[in-house]
DNA sequence: TATTGTTATACTCTATAACTATA
DNA sequence: TATAGTTATAGAGTATAACAATA
């Protein structure tokens, strides 16, 4: 444990330093476990698992969800559409916006995925405390919640 | 506060995700109080910094820390090297290593820009108590502690 | 006029392979 | 043989602008 006191701030002291180098570690556990076995980006894997968590959700959304530009947005839609994974569908209310449903096989394959993403946390966590596992993600959790709020 | 119980695990239970959203509000803050005014992209205030913070590094060290490949860092040193922010010298010891220096200019930025960085974090923060702040830091700094023994 | 979504395009960043020079 | 660093190059990803359709 660091006790920083009046001595000068490192990297150590900077949140997106912190958040960078944890993200190293997910992001290496996610594409050994997930990323090349299922084939899936992370944006993609979260893409799909939010249009499971809330079905006929839009582009739109996600796209400010997931912090990615229109366009962008359109184009990894494209790619799991062509892929099966979801289907695109026009709204009745409003003809310009769409709804994303997964398919039955996005719907599996982002569920396997996502037990191996929890089992791949578990380990990378190993080294901290059940408690402290729960404090990080509650931690996270409250810091983007205000981000989350004005969405 | 959330407890999940048996409810069907979310996006909100995996780290990555949780790390996602959180550098979301991190690298705007960074991009509008560091990397605009000051010309630097996340990497390269991070690169600088890490210089500053142990002098003589080699620029492979700092491919493992930063995870970038060995171009990747070849690049990123070139260009800060010609605004004069860094300077490479040969190693004495070893022919094929070089240790990097921060110049009288790139400490300088990277201080202004730590102290801009250290007050928006503590903005973003600002929902959190103290207490959760330093935690939060505590805790990202024990996860990735792993990791960087590592190196 | 504002919003949803698409297309086109340029740019940044990353990743791989092949090379040099030192050890 | 292995390591430090560079060069060249292709590919992935992102951002901006311009557009069509609907509200």
């Amino acid at each position: 444990m660091k006790t920083q006191k009046s001595t000068r701030a490192t990297m150590d002291d900077v949140l997106g330093y912190q958040l960078v180098q944890a993200s190293i570690a997910t992001n290496k556990a996610f594409h050994s476990e997930v990323g090349k076995p299922f084939d899936l980006r992370p944006v993609e894997f979260t893409l799909l698992q939010l249009v499971r968590e809330t079905p006929d959700i839009s582009p739109t959304r996600l796209a400010k969800i997931l912090s990615v530009t229109t366009p962008g947005i359109t184009a990894w839609i494209d790619k799991l559409s062509s892929r099966a994974l979801l289907i695109r569908s026009k709204s009745k209310a409003d003809g310009r916006a769409q709804h994303l449903k997964l398919t039955t096989k996005g719907s599996r394959l982002v569920d396997e995925a996502l037990q191996k993403l929890l089992v791949s946390d578990a380990q990378l966590m190993s080294h901290l405390t059940a408690g402290e596992q729960l404090m990080l993600l509650e931690l996270l959790g409250k810091f983007s919640g205000a981000r989350q709020s004005k969405l």
